[in-house]
DNA sequence: TAAAAATACTCCATAGGTATTTTAT
DNA sequence: ATAAAATACCTATGGAGTATTTTTA
């Protein structure tokens, strides 16, 4: 099942293009972040960026691009669910 | 953040009104599922449950209530977002 | 006393880190 | 040479289990 953490950092990733930079910004190691997006990939069977390896640009795929709204809607939606649950004394 | 499979949890839970009965359905233990619950409820910041203590029947909470909505539409975009993404190749 | 939730532990998978390697630029 | 992603390896957190306790019906 997917991990929004993950799915978190994805949307970092895909707006730097950049995993390093995703990383410095998000405070995790580089490493993680690949872990990270490399968990997802796997999770959801489909690559998410189009790596020419070690070059310094990545890019997303098709199915990177229709996760990343996927990505988007999700975390939106958390966020709202939190929100609305949270403080409240629920008696 | 919110686990997915947690989130899935409360639902069988809420529907059954029962930890044990939910338990046995999803195949996890009985204090395993009394844990998943739990860290939702901390991670919300707030009871899902009504629990008399020890009591043989549990109802949501008005938080749960709410909780409950948010879980079925987070749960059913990611069913979605797995379906739209897996299985393509991505290029 | 039976059924059910909580609690006390134990164990292991995995999320995360550091260090290093590989590869384009 | 440098910047960047991948890889190898290690550690610690927390997810999951078993066994037990607590409490109500």
């Amino acid at each position: 099942m997917l991990n929004l953490q993950h799915l978190s950092t994805f949307l970092t990733v895909a707006a730097l293009k950049n995993f390093s930079q995703a990383a410095t910004r998000l405070g995790y190691s580089q490493s993680n972040v690949t872990t990270q997006i490399k968990n997802l990939e796997k999770e959801l069977g489909a690559e998410l960026f189009e790596r020419e390896r070690f070059s310094r640009s990545i890019a997303l795929t098709s199915a990177g691009k229709r996760m990343l709204r996927y990505a988007r809607w999700l975390l939106a939606l958390e966020r709202k669910a939190h929100s609305s649950v949270r403080g409240r004394t629920g008696g």
